[in-house]
Order: structure tokens, then sequence, then C-alpha cells
DNA sequence: ATGTAAACGATAATCATTCTCATGTAAAGC
DNA sequence: GCTTTACATGAGAATGATTATCGTTTACAT
């Protein structure tokens, strides 16, 4: 759950959806939010919100640092919550299951190529996108 | 400018629209194209052409491998001819401008994090974003 | 408790992209 | 060269995610 406080720090009030998204990404259900999946889930459980709250609230929290907003290969975006540090993606083309990677080499790379062409990176995204080996994917929909 | 071969070797028609198309990319005025720069330019020749058509051939160019589409971090698409092999990119978020890189170990080590992960690679997309570090950026719109 | 600026939710608007469908045309066969 | 016909085209409607508008509600400082 997420408390008053956090939204506070952020400098923003306490309202009660803010809460209740924020506690969605905090309680852990999943770690990859797109804005349908909370407008739905929180309807669900029997909360009056609107789409333009969730939309808003997501820009919100990412400017305020509180979430991370990713761009996969299909057209909506998907949030999570920032904590644990920068990672990258990949995902199954077959069932949709995302995981998580970091390559401090692969990282590195990516600034020094940027400095040879005369950049200075301020953001990077990098996603993998493929199929689990696994004889049965587990995840498949 | 693109020959009727360059399409029947592709399994497609050679229709005026689709030459017209195929010849934006070979002539290089710029190698990323989206689908705006494309109706626009051509309906600016004179050439008549809706945006059906232009989204209707980039999507069986890429199918057929004579394009690659790009998402960059904005929400339209971008395409670019396939030619002189993989890489990836980085965009000037002051201009706009766009270069490309390419480095072997980032390629090798994407594939290494993918199979510890259990996944066998298909696709990949990096992206950098950062500014031009010159004092004025040549590209400033 | 009150006042006020900020936030909310319903709904309309945007904007890139896709779909529909009536018409046009490339190229295969005569 | 001329028909045939399956495929391609262009106008415009439809879609779907996201954003803007606006009258109403609410957090919270006084
Ligand atoms: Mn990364
Ligand atoms: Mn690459
Ligand atoms: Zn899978
Ligand atoms: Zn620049």
């Amino acid at each position: 759950m997420s408390t008053p406080d956090d939204l506070k720090t952020a400098g923003l009030k306490a309202t009660m959806p803010r809460l209740k998204i924020l506690s969605l990404f905090e309680q852990g259900e999943a770690r990859h939010l797109s804005a349908d999946d909370i407008y739905n889930t929180l309807i669900g459980e029997g909360f009056d919100i609107g789409f333009a709250t969730v939309y808003r609230v997501l820009t919100q929290f990412e400017q305020a640092g509180l979430l991370t907003r990713h761009h996969f290969e299909n057209d909506r975006s998907v949030f999570e919550l920032n904590q644990g540090g920068h990672h990258d993606h990949i995902m199954c083309l077959q069932c949709g299951r995302v995981e998580e990677f970091y390559d401090p080499e692969i990282e590195k790379r990516q600034v020094e190529a940027a400095e040879k062409l005369g950049f200075t990176i301020r953001d990077h995204s990098l996603y993998l996108y493929g199929d689990c080996t696994r004889t049965r994917c587990p995840h498949r929909k």
C-alpha cells in the first residue's frame, strides 16, 4: 500500500486516485502496467475513476520520478515502479512475458557510441524480442 | 531511381505508387522517412496518392524485406532502406538529427542476455537519445 | 469550517494508422 | 494489341490510444 507521504514527498497532493494507482504498482501484482490495466483493475474493484485521470496521474508520476514509461513495440505504453535501478527488457513474442536484464558493458558502450558521434546521452531504450525456448512456453495466452 | 525489377524480385507488382515510394528511399534525400514525409513529398511533386496507399506500401515493403520500420520515442513510424546491414540509432532531442552506429559487442551481449533468460532473440530495438555536444547544434529547427 | 487552487470524471477532440469499398490498372493469355 | 481478372488504388470512414476541455468536487492551508 502507498502512504500519503509517498505522494507529498514527490510534491503531489495525496488524492484517492493517486493513492490507488500507486498502490497497484507497490503491491506488485504485475511490474508492468498499462493505462488500460489500471483503469480496468480499479473499476473492477468498484472504484470510480476515468481514463483521463489514469493518464494524467501516470504522466505526473513519470515526471515526479516515481514511474518509468516503456514503449514496447506495440501501440501502448506500460509503466513500471522506479525501484532497483535501471534495467532493460526482453519480451516473448509468443506469450508477452517480460523479463528484465542489465549489462553494464552494454550501458558503457552506449555512452561511448554516443560520444564518438558527438552526442551526450540523456536517455535510451533497449528492447529485445524473441521466443521462450522452453518446450512449452509457460505463459502462452 | 528504382526499376520495376526491384519490385518484381520482391514479389510485388510494379505499380506507379510503389515505384515512386521506393525511389524516394533510393535517391536518398533522407535516409529515414515517415508516412507523412512520403505523402507530402509525392503530393508536392504533383503525384496523386493517398495515405492508405502509402501505409499499405510501406507495410508491404517491410514484409518483403526492402525496408525496416523504426519506432523512435515519438508517436510515428519512420522507415529506412535495407542496405548496409543492421545498425542502431541515436537521435538529438534538440534538433531531431539521427545518426547511426553499430557495435558488435553490444549485439553479442544482447544475444547472451537473452539466452541467460531462456529466450531466442528474433528482433531488437536500441535507441539512444541525447544532445549534440557542439556549441551550436547545426540542425536546430 | 472556509476559501481557493488543484484535481477529478465525463466526454469531445486528436492524430497516426487501418479498414471499406467502388473504381482503376498491371500483366497474363489470347 | 485487346480482354480478362486478380490485385492495387484513393477517398473517406473507422479505430484506438492518448490528450484537451470544462463544469464539478476535493485537499488542505488559513
Ligand atoms: Mn538500458
Ligand atoms: Mn542493434
Ligand atoms: Zn513465452
Ligand atoms: Zn542536435
